[in-house]
DNA sequence: CGCGGTGTTGACAACAGTCAATTACTGTGG
DNA sequence: CCACAGTAATTGACTGTTGTCAACACCGCG
């Protein structure tokens, strides 16, 4: 059981949380230029907000302002309560989830928040949330407030904080309808693939990702919920994917190690990207 | 196979469709005062907003100048294709669906769009849409721009048609929220019952279901591509259910026969409603 | 009359949920 | 250092549900 010998250190492939999240004041949240614009907070926020739309430089100091208030969420609590009013956040490290729980004492996730994501459609602002979000890990969020004022057109002098906004909501709907998609019609194994192979994507525009895995915090559980399956069937689809050669799953870090086979099994399509006007 | 002793005539459940909507060219989309407000185009989509928001004098006018442009599509008919851009139109007549089609043929329904819907979510013109929108029935639709432009603040002379057209589309959120709680979380009858329940809601809204009942256009075909299930499933679920006296389907009218044993299959919770500031 | 779409039914296989028991790993307290 | 409890992963056996295949009835339409 203690063969480790070449496989990806974990380290390589963070959960967008800093490498030392407990100990130190990290140097990311003061004004001390751009220390590590490459994994900290900001950078993860400005690597995914440019994927959407190009950002001017006054524009990149809104996003520097965002990441100036950083507040922390331990595992398992909840950002937001389902059917109350609260304001959106920004995700920055760590994952959080979007669920609702049945009646029956089930739940189902609707969708996941990795870094850079919102952890609700700001367009809702001022309605009663439809569903919790819960934080999976150490999570650190920013506030959202402004990229909805920006968004809502109050203030025209960021037009691409306004489209990257927009292009937010937009792709958060278009994985509601995958998810949709996903639970209605797929296998399975077919769902279980299509999800790794979203995540990774997801990962990836934000440098989370390497070329063919991630690191992912998910217990079977989570997966369960968020495919609509048992625990004990998303373990069985693991074992297979991993016999079959199509994926591996060790200490949290997800290797797929056959994109060919795994986009097959999940009918995935090329994700939607976004001419960055 | 002939008994029809007392069942609500169809005439008396319309699918919003003027009763005779072949022949005579109706009055409604004329300005001849307001003939047919209860059961017309007009008459529907004011019902629709009325429950999102108290509608001006001027704003009722707004909705009278939707209604004087409709536009017919027969059944089957593609109201926008995925992956295009298409300006969002309103649903006066006619059920159309959201949906999703698979490499391997089968397609997902996300929703339907039923009178007074959006065919689309408004807030987001200007991108490709995520699904096609299929008319399921002779349909009527007038174009959505206005209220898209009174959402966008454009025009902010109109606050209650603005309300309700942000409450459409946080409704219509919701509504993909429950689709993805049913697919991923409930039994194969609970999701019927889940989807007849919402169905009923959603028309008595507009004044187009009875208090047990309503007419439904869909082929049991439609409904596995809604449930996520197979033709065969929807059609043992449709005699389960009419065996158990939950329900009944006959000549496309349903009657919902024991509320409560269908909302405790369901797992059902009272729909959103919103004070009408 | 034949045709296609729809609804219906039976038989069977494949799939997924449940229950139960075991293992591994963690952090805690003795 | 070890015992302990708690969480997560794993596995087997069994049951119930769902998909698939196939055949047939019904209906409106040309």
């Amino acid at each position: 059981m203690a063969r480790d010998p070449d496989h990806r250190s974990v380290a390589s492939l963070p959960l967008g949380l800093l490498p030392a999240i407990p100990g130190r004041s990290d140097p990311d949240s003061t004004a001390a230029g751009l220390p590590d614009r490459e994994t900290g907070r900001f950078g993860v926020l400005v690597r995914r907000l440019s994927t959407l739309a190009a950002l001017s430089a006054a524009e990149m100091n809104v996003v520097r302002g965002l990441v100036a208030d950083v507040r922390r969420h331990p595992p398992h609590s909840h950002l937001h309560l389902a059917g109350t009013l609260s304001p959106a956040r920004l995700v920055v490290a760590g994952w959080a989830c979007r669920s609702r729980a049945l009646p029956d004492g089930n739940r189902q996730v609707l969708g996941f928040a990795l870094p850079g994501d919102l952890t609700e459609p700001v367009r809702h602002l001022g309605l009663p949330l439809s569903c919790a979000v819960v934080a999976l890990t150490e999570l650190e969020t920013v506030s959202a407030q402004p990229l909805a004022d920006v968004a809502a057109a109050i203030d025209p002098a960021h037009p691409g904080l306004a489209r990257a906004t927009r292009l937010m909501a937009y792709l958060d709907d278009m994985l509601l309808c995958d998810q949709v998609v996903r639970l209605g019609r797929q296998s399975a194994p077919g769902r279980f693939a299509h999800l790794m192979l979203e995540l990774h994507d997801r990962l990836a525009c934000v440098g989370l990702a390497s070329d063919d895995g991630f690191a992912m915090p998910l217990t079977h559980g989570m997966l369960a919920d968020a495919l609509g399956l048992g625990v004990v069937q998303v373990n069985r689809i693991v074992q297979q994917l991993r016999r079959d050669g199509l994926l591996e799953i060790r200490d949290g870090v997800v290797t797929l190690s056959d994109f060919g086979r795994l986009q097959a099994l999940a009918g995935w399509k090329a994700p939607h990207r976004f001419s960055v006007q």
